[in-house]
DNA sequence: TTGAACCACCCAAAAAGTGGATGGATACGG
DNA sequence: CCGTATCCATCCACTTTTTGGGTGGTTCAA
């Protein structure tokens, strides 16, 4: 079995790595497929494809009767290790218009839909100007709609991380009016100005620095079957997880977990989880809750 | 300007790309990360860039005194279309584990969170062996802890598509047992078995065909700024935007608008939109509640 | 002034890829 | 049963890409 890994060429390891992607999660390889997601000739696809066949010599024979390369009974995946979370995110990624289907490595796409996450573009500059801020470590000026104001205004702001709420993303940002810490949706900063070093840096974010540990368990009121089952979703053992989130992200983990009503806005049914007494929690949530601007 | 795109091979492009995409969200490329991304020689990476620099003649300076190529001002992206939702899911790739920071495009990651999707790994075979089912028609036995069943129990279903409820992937199928369609938590598929012929398979999935229009607003007792923002976030227009949603994956999409409860459980500021009536919703939230197994 | 860290360029040789041509196996429709 | 279409394999000469070994230039910082 040929099976050492000589020094591939980027280029060469990546069609390699196709050929088994589509091994794994299709069954099998045409010629055809290496034309049209690298644009080569079918003279160099047939020699990629016995390329293939002579590291891996167990993992791919081809079907006469079928036309194609299918996957051996014995396959061994050797250049690349099979990844739901991957393939389910190139799914996401293609129905999302973020990679276009020739891009994508799966040929056959399954039927799909997810529930609307209603995410605003974000213009790239505007994003660029965030991240450049946060890299260097500066204060940048921003337009920006706040709940509060009744038009957007030029305010500064010292950014130094992104964060994800499930629907927006954010910039946590030190505000150089009120000196704290809080949180920008990105979508409402309309235009960036100048960039200057930041007030006062020594200030720690301690809200993102903390992590709480959120214990999470099924609904008490729950059947036996129905524990288990969201037991098995949660990946729960003895009835409770551990989920640590940043106290930053506290408000909104609680409200993408469900978990930000009380326990009987919901019946059991759709509630699914509850939290499993959390010391910090009536503190942290209140301090919060007022962060985003 | 020497601005021809020439049909280049497929690695030389996904270079060039490279380099513009480091150009534009970095403001800079080194010969050494085309070195270091795609493991060429250094002359062949002072090949490519000085390339690049011959087809987009005024997008890249050499900056002596950084020892680097920087965007010019007049940089215009000629092999790819900046796109922050991109750059985005990049990060959350990486964040994810799905790629590591060695394949990811950005250079220097900004320090980034988001909140925790306890999303349970799913076996690389299982999901193949249902995607599979839902390319060739077939009805897939599967071993399922359901919500009612006291243990995983097997079960003829017929998955037809796959769908993201925000948490959790499902697959839609026909229940053979019920003649029904229903959702499938697939990391609660504990096992795959055979597969054969559906058995009725000119039942249509209504509820998937059927797409319903929600039509969301600001919460009305917030103030006008306030509303701006929330106009801003979800892209409404004149107070409102409508989101079309399967009515398969209504019951889902209402959890995460956090519009699954009565408006009174959360305060304006927390609860932020509202369904501004929609006649389908009562009789669609009613028969889709128990589409879960 | 010296070394380090960049980059440019020249050369011969290997590897990857193209285009054209020939041929084999299998399936399908008349 | 025959012709045709569709896969793939292989040989050839040729081009492009890439490597490895050089040599040298500029800038910065110690």
């Amino acid at each position: 079995m040929g099976e050492e890994r000589p020094n591939l060429r980027w280029g060469v390891e990546q069609k390699l790595q196709f050929i088994e992607f589509r091994l794994f999660w299709e069954g099998h390889v045409n010629r055809s497929d290496l034309i049209e997601k690298f644009g080569v000739s079918p003279n160099q696809a047939s020699g990629d494809l016995n390329r293939y066949i002579a590291l891996a010599e167990n993992n791919m024979i081809y079907d006469k009767s079928g036309k194609t390369y299918v996957r051996s009974s014995c396959f061994k995946p050797l250049f690349l290790k099979p990844d739901s979370t991957q393939y389910l995110a190139q799914i996401r990624s293609v129905a999302e218009g973020v990679v276009s289907p020739d891009d994508a490595w799966i040929g056959n796409l399954p039927v799909f839909d997810a529930t609307p996450a209603p995410a605003r573009g974000i213009d790239p500059i505007i994003l660029r100007s965030i991240v450049i801020a946060i890299r260097r470590v500066e204060a940048i000026e921003v337009l920006y709609q706040s709940m509060s104001a009744q038009d957007p205004e030029w305010r500064w702001i010292a950014p130094h991380a992104l964060a994800f709420d499930g629907f927006r993303w954010h910039a946590r940002s030190c505000c150089e009016k009120s000196g704290q810490y809080r949180d920008f949706v990105i979508s409402r900063i309309m235009d960036t100005r100048q960039t200057r070093a930041p007030q006062k840096q020594a200030m720690f974010d301690i809200a993102w620095e903390e992590v709480i540990e959120l214990a999470v368990g099924p609904h008490p009121e729950l059947s036996a079957p129905q524990k288990r089952a969201i037991e098995l979703d949660y990946g729960m053992q003895n009835g409770r997880v551990s989920i640590p989130v940043r106290r930053a992200l506290l408000y909104y983990a609680l409200k993408r977990l469900g978990l930000d009503t009380e326990p009987s806005a919901r019946k059991p049914q759709d509630q699914q989880i509850i939290l499993l007494s959390d010391p910090n929690l009536s503190q942290g949530a209140s301090s919060i809750g007022g962060g985003i601007r």
